[in-house]
DNA sequence: TTGTTGACGTAATGTTATAACATCACTAAA
DNA sequence: TTTAGTGATGTTATAACATTACGTCAACAA
């Protein structure tokens, strides 16, 4: 069977709202690669766009990476191996994000709303689980590409 | 940006079934092994129960689960890099699967009802985006696990 | 001064997944 | 019967994603 990781403590919102203001060299490096890309990027592909700054290692990338997602700066998504920006300011607060991905164009949307926290409840409720993390994700093709 | 990989065609319901009574060895020794394990298993992880019977590369094991997969004998779980049977006869039809995982137990229970398609249907409406794929998948603690 | 913490750097390695190529059995059309 | 197509298989190598282990350094509090 699988061993799924231990869900990591959650962090104060206080605190996070502190930290998302004293971010370090690399991960304000790593947020800005990712917040003027329009889509997903792997962090091989950040690690890229970093080469020329002086960041050599995937370390530096993933360790950025992994406190940007505490702070809710950026999210992972899990059907991609990819991270992305996280596109509302609510995010840093307590929503839970769905992401919808087109395949053909590979522009992500975040849905972040009360829908989504409803489902989620309901599903918590009916099976009597305590989430900690969610990875909702669609994949399919947009509005945009299917009337191209 | 992350490119996606295009949505693979959809089986007529009526050849999965025709294909689901019609597996070749290798993907009936993989079906095997996952139905008999208790959790989630990573393609590793499966190519090591199988290697007494022969089986020797990574690609034996995947190229079986992309068929039952198609076939929906199989779900992978993008969240844990793994793979698990269908506890569900109705998944070979055109239901929406969730997966509620415990992250302390590693139990994988997958959820197959109106409330996960309703949510997804009332999704897509709002987005107007026409969903190939979804991946709905909820870590955290189950109830035996939180009441031990 | 000492211990702790958190970020950083580097090398090596571990884990997951696919590309590229060849073979074989089966079947259907010429 | 021959030929061509299809689908499953096998093998090697490699790509892509992620972490372990180790050491350094600066900031800061006891």
């Amino acid at each position: 069977m699988v061993k799924t990781s231990e869900a990591p403590e959650t962090t104060p919102v206080s605190q996070q709202m502190i930290d998302s203001n004293n971010l370090s060299q690399n991960q304000k490096l790593v947020l800005n690669v990712l917040e003027k890309g329009t889509g997903a990027m792997s962090a091989y592909m950040i690690l890229d766009e970093l080469r020329d700054v002086g960041l050599r290692a995937p370390l530096q990338v993933y360790r950025a990476l992994e406190k940007l997602i505490l702070i809710g700066r950026v999210h992972r998504l899990e059907s991609l191996n990819a991270f992305i920006s996280c596109s509302h300011l609510s995010c840093e607060k307590n929503s839970v994000p769905a992401f919808v991905i087109c395949d053909k164009c590979d522009q992500v949307e975040e849905i972040c709303d009360d829908t989504v926290s409803l489902f989620l409840a309901g599903l918590e409720e009916k099976t009597k689980f305590k989430t900690s993390k969610s990875s909702i994700e669609l994949h399919g093709v947009c509005d945009a590409c299917e009337n191209a």
